[in-house]
DNA sequence: GCCAACCTGACACAAACCTGTCAAAAACGA
DNA sequence: TCGTTTTTGACAGGTTTGTGTCAGGTTGGC
């Protein structure tokens, strides 16, 4: 999972990008509006943790524009207000959901997997396909049965693939989602963790289809 | 837009029933678990707002039920408790949403309305024409239900067409959608391409037309 | 009948992809 | 803290395959 975090105070930021990486996940942060829609233009974000007050402007403005020009990624709006006609703003602004500050660091990563369970159309968070199962919240896989111990960006890898079956992703899109904007990886990166990925799910009926210069797919074959 | 309440408390009830109907809603009310499960069955809701504590079990218990058999009716929790523990547990579960008693009502309609507006998020934009079906996220493209495995350039090509079909594209053109401007391909690597598709196409009602000095075009033919 | 525009099978080549190996980095354990 | 184990991604060499060009054939307009 790949989150941006909007957020210009320096300690409450790296608080919670390190917390965030020790979770597995993938985080950049900006400090300020300007910043933030750069980021969201080149990156493929799951979610958008957004502050409201910022040193260049009102998150709110942010979050319209947003909303405006059709993104659907989620966001959690972090705020110190606690007026309930605040937060009421910020949800028919079109965010996901709001935390009041200060929180706690489990309910923020309650409500982050609540937000993203819910984008990804059913519920339920274990998905099953092709004789695998995948439980990201606990990160166990088995495939036909068998407990499989996949490594961390093994994990996210699947995860991605998981997410939406049957769709085509490009290296470069799948980098996106595995890596953070700061570190640049070679798109070889990519096509060794893709062969890792082939060789755990060997056993089952799912598959990494190359389509070449597009990118991969996964499948379920016969 | 139908709602299912599950709650207990009558004059709660009462006066959520009225607002949700003064909103223009149409609003059915369960007072305990048996009830709500007969409800769900029969009726078909947008969105159900669920107590927690109820005289015949544990709203939860609900909850656990109501995704494991694969509804995927939104869900909003309201509950009395405000430990940190208990909301992640709701969300955990599955609940979209939850709001702590007691509560605003402005807050609750605001809630609703997020709820609400994330569920109705879908486009697709799969093409079906002629006796071809073409999904572009996919990469799939199948004619007369024989699925057909395209290159990256044959498919960016029937993309083109597809997208305006009937509309007549000089090979110019056609160069212009498939390359970039650095590469200077000969004009023959159109007609390649045209020829390449057109193989891919018998089978089905489209063709490719020629028109001599003018370009291509794609249309339908009996 | 002639010329230009278009079609097409074959082919060479480079881009795209795969994979084993390894050094550096990170996580872990004591 | 330091040493050990695991994870990670770059690199290089090998393999595959998509791609555009070419050459020769076909078509159509005038």
């Amino acid at each position: 999972m790949k989150f941006l975090l909007v957020e210009d105070n320096k300690d409450l930021a790296t608080a919670i990008v390190s917390r965030m990486r020790l979770d597995g996940h993938v985080i950049d942060h900006a400090a300020k509006l300007d910043d933030a829609s750069a980021f969201v233009a080149t990156g493929d974000y799951d979610l958008i943790l957004l502050d409201i007050m910022l040193p260049d402007g009102d998150g709110r403005t942010f979050l319209r524009q947003h909303r405006a020009s059709d993104f659907d990624t989620p966001v959690i709006v972090l705020t110190a207000r606690s007026q309930v006609s605040d937060r009421i703003g910020s949800l028919d602004l079109g965010a996901d959901d709001y935390v009041t500050k200060p929180f706690d660091h489990a309910e923020l990563e309650a409500r982050c997997r609540a937000v993203l369970r819910r984008k990804s159309g059913n519920s339920k968070s274990i998905v099953e396909l092709g004789g695998v199962v995948f439980d990201p919240v606990a990160g166990h896989f088995s495939v036909e049965g068998r407990p499989v111990t996949l490594r961390n960006r093994e994990l996210r890898l699947l995860e991605v693939f998981l997410n939406t079956p049957g769709q085509i992703f490009s290296k470069h899109k799948l980098a996106d989602r595995l890596y953070s904007l700061d570190d640049n990886v070679s798109e070889n990166a990519i096509e060794v963790y893709v062969g890792r990925l082939r060789k755990h799910l060997k056993p089952s009926r799912l598959r990494i289809t190359t389509l070449r210069g597009l990118g991969y797919r996964l499948d379920q074959h016969d």
